[in-house]
DNA sequence: TCTGGGGTCCTAGGACCC
DNA sequence: TCTGGGGTCCTAGGACCC
């Protein structure tokens, strides 16, 4: 007989704002936000600032008055410093329990059934994790645990938010009457897949607590919402349908989109800003060792401004045989363009979607198919790509991508990268 | 002045096959 | 009056996640 499964979800309390805090002690217990990609949304917000009131999503300029008052303080999306700090948060904890999912850049779940004897239980194991990462890291996460990785979701929510679990929260470790208890005081919204609109649907049926939805037959809830609500019901009773995915399947699409930090009017800064982003979704692309059969390739206007004449237009490219080169793709991109570009538009974001994806090593070549070439291009990607790898992004581009740039985003207010970059470590003094 | 950027899975419906 | 019973593949759209 094999033991029950058992997860753990370990998540970063407020991910973002946290890295921040880390290399400038300053920010502790002052309310901060960090902003979306061109300096537009709060998508991160520090205690503080959630006790303001403030939404996740919020847009910057409507919290101006506000940050004014209570002295928030804003910060640009700093990607390379989160993604290095969520890498050792991973190691960490892989040290930990080696069967482990990285679920998104700050969570992950991981299957503990055979570790716990060792550190004495769940409660018990989660506290070292906890202490661990604070301690190597300086993060503060909080661990929620269960037979199932809806219920380890459900634990972390408590973990999170009920100050009696001290940011451990085992469900095994307590009563069934106070499991249920936990269940009756939280809003079905909580639950791992239920959004918006199930929730809205779920409130005519008089569903509203998770206890609510738990003890929905299955049946009855497949026949309303389908067989991903069924299965979360199931979950909820503690039957474990969502297995780890430890190993990462490739990508089925790849994009890369921006909004620009001014409107656009050429042509010409177009087809840069797609050539840079169709780039960047080739490095991936390469990354995951992959072809890409179609170029799907998108621009429009501001929506948020009716008052203006709005465009949006799409268009997908097949290419002639799959591709990974970012030449080929780049050209597919000014295929699209010109074909759907419309003069006289204050184009706001542009964007790339590399799809029907193959893997590279089981493609079909042409018999006739000058195979020195083929060869050469490959080589040249590489190259490429290593370059790019070594001496930082953009060492060397296609031309097509521009030189000046200055439809990029903004990114105003952006801390040091502390950990990836020489010229930027911390300092001590 | 000013509103992110990625992804996944499922379902329904149409075209087509025998 | 009456018109089978399976399938597959593709696409668009919806819902969800972070």
């Amino acid at each position: 007989m094999s033991t029950p499964a058992q997860f753990a979800l370990v998540d970063v309390n407020n991910f973002y704002v946290s890295c921040e805090r880390v290399f400038q002690p300053r920010l502790h217990n002052i309310p901060m936000v960090v902003l979306s990609n061109n300096d537009g949304c709060a998508v991160a917000r520090s205690n503080e600032v959630k006790a303001l009131g403030v939404k996740m999503g919020a847009p910057w300029f409507s919290l101006k008055d506000l940050a004014l008052l209570h002295g928030i303080e804003a910060f640009s999306s700093n990607y390379t410093l989160y993604a290095d700090m969520s890498q050792r948060v991973v190691d960490i904890l892989r040290d930990y329990a080696p069967d482990l999912e990285v679920y998104s850049i700050d969570e992950s779940f991981l299957r503990i059934e055979q570790v716990l004897p060792l550190h004495g239980g769940g409660v018990a194991l989660g506290r070292q994790m906890r202490q661990r990462i604070r301690l190597w890291t300086g993060l503060p996460v909080c661990v929620g645990i269960g037979p199932t990785k809806t219920l380890a979701k459900f634990a972390n929510h408590l973990a999170k938010k009920q100050a009696v679990f001290e940011g451990v929260c085992d469900l095994n470790a307590l009563s069934r009457p106070e499991r249920q208890d936990w269940m009756a005081q939280t809003e079905v919204r909580e639950v791992w897949g239920v959004g918006n609109r199930t929730a809205r649907r779920l409130a005519e049926m008089d569903i509203h607590t998770v206890l609510d939805l738990r003890n929905t037959p299955p049946a009855r809830v497949r026949e309303r919402f389908g067989v991903v609500m069924e299965r979360i019901v199931c979950e909820l009773r503690g039957i474990s349908c969502l297995g780890l995915e430890d190993i990462t399947p490739p990508k089925q699409q790849i994009m890369a989109s921006r909004s620009f930090g001014r409107p656009v009017h050429s042509v010409v800064e177009l087809r840069e800003a797609l050539s840079a982003h169709v780039a960047r979704a080739g490095e991936k692309l390469r990354a995951q060792q992959s072809l890409a059969g179609a170029v799907h390739v998108f621009i429009r206007t501001n929506p948020f401004k009716p008052d203006e004449p709005q465009y949006n237009a799409s268009l997908l490219v097949p290419l002639p045989e799959p591709s990974n080169d970012s030449r080929l793709l780049s050209d597919a991109v000014w295929v699209a363009l010109r074909k759907i570009f419309r003069a006289g538009f204050a184009y706001k974001k542009a964007g790339v979607m590399l799809t029907a994806l193959s893997e590279a090593r089981r493609q079909q070549h042409g018999l006739f198919e000058d195979t020195v070439t083929r060869t050469r291009d490959a080589t040249l990607m590489k190259t490429l790509d290593h370059l790019n790898l070594h001496f930082g992004r953009d060492t060397i581009h296609l031309a097509a991508t521009g030189t000046s740039r200055d439809w990029r985003m903004r990114s105003a207010n952006r801390s040091p990268r502390f950990t990836t970059c020489w010229d930027e470590l911390p300092s001590a003094h």
